[in-house]
DNA sequence: ACCTGAACACCGTTCAAGT
DNA sequence: ACCTGAACACCGTTCAAGT
């Protein structure tokens, strides 16, 4: 990691130097934002500071100041960075099957990116979010939901699409690999099912061992769809 | 503040000299997590160091960790405190009532307590997410819902509940009265209005500047319990 | 205008020294 | 055994000084 971020600093310099302009890579809100995305992809959002940022890009660390107001800005730029691919890369015709596309979509980039699933479900009105509504809103309307219902429709799904996000992806930062969180749900199950003989947890703890995150998901976005339908 | 807890302080010396014995408020995990609460209700989640918290507890700082092994086990015991108190006041005979009320108990609860919300998404399995985990799942198995389709319900309810507590405990945090609260989503509604023309976008601002957040939750808890008995 | 990096005002946690 | 508080190894953010 050192030795790769010597390396860059090198290249710069020898750019600078024999062209004798501005570095090819000067800062901006855009290229500080995309390596935000880099730093927490490789090291989680603990590792995220502003002194690994600005390591990362070769610069000062006042120097991020002159671009994005503080951490937290950051953090909701990188996010909607994120959120903003998927959501734009919902085109279905079915409204219905649009919406499935959309939720399973958040789940596949929270997946990918848990940290995206912690930053979702702590500041509501972040850019990330309102894309989320939006989008969501939309498909409710095509689907003929009304306006007053729509909004709890439209609240009941979001809702449920973050809540299972920051869920997820608080297991998935616990175990990245498939084996190692096997393993994590089979310990938990056991402590479950040690500290508690209710028949319930018993069976929850049985479940558990077994369960597909993204098939939950879905069902759960089913779930809703169900009772969205089923009053229009 | 200062003032208050020098007084606590000079009352136990007396207690103690008098009596020659340990002071009445001995360190426990108990009183630290009951402290922790206090702190947090205070002060917010932003407010809880350990330096606060140990001058609010008159006693040094590494005092606590002969206790609770770190910040976040503090987090999590204060939280599983009030949603423990929650769990434990849902008697109610009909398992569609009982989740009604389970659902708006802890809705109530992070009105009352923001921190928690917050919380309970942060950490999939920590006991007073447990205890949510447990609760419905014994009120869908009382409903008629079968074993792997319980799993799937119970996940989508639970999910759609922390999801929505953490975006009201944001909220909440934000506006602390209900004046506040007004003033802030007026604002909020009238940003997006004008940022985004998109009639979607029109409508959800004027949907936003007259919901009411614990009507619309109740609503998704009724679209989820849709879903869920119309498939049963 | 933009960048630098020392300085500031904080953190959570540890641990030798006390009782 | 339990408590104390200085010390440690960090943070995010600011700002005078540079280019």
């Amino acid at each position: 990691m050192d030795r790769r971020s010597n390396c860059v600093k090198m290249m710069d310099m020898t750019i600078r130097t024999a062209r004798n302009t501005r570095r090819s890579d000067a800062l901006s809100r855009e290229r500080i934002v995309e390596a935000t995305v880099e730093v927490l992809d490789a090291t989680g959002e603990a590792g995220l500071t502003v002194r690994a940022l600005t390591a990362h890009l070769s610069t000062g660390r006042g120097a991020i100041y002159h671009h994005v107001a503080n951490k937290e800005e950051l953090l909701a730029a990188a996010t909607d960075d994120i959120v903003g691919r998927v959501t734009a890369g919902t085109g279905d015709d079915d409204p219905e099957r649009a919406i499935r596309a959309l939720a399973l979509g958040i789940f596949d980039a929270i997946d990918a990116h848990p940290w995206v699933g912690t930053q979702l479900s702590r500041e509501p009105w972040q850019p990330a979010v309102f894309r989320i509504w939006k989008s969501v809103g939309s498909q409710l309307q095509r689907l003929g939901v009304p306006g007053p219902a729509r909004a709890d429709a439209g609240s009941a799904l979001v809702n449920y699409v973050l809540g299972a996000a920051a869920q997820y992806a608080a297991g998935a930062r616990r175990a990245t690999s498939d084996a190692d969180r096997k393993a994590y749900l089979e310990t938990l199950a056991a402590q479950w099912a040690q500290h508690d003989p209710d028949p319930i947890v018993q069976d929850a703890a049985s479940q558990l061992r077994e369960h597909d995150d993204r098939e939950q998901f879905r069902a759960g976005v089913d779930i809703f769809l169900t009772g969205i339908t089923a009053r229009r």
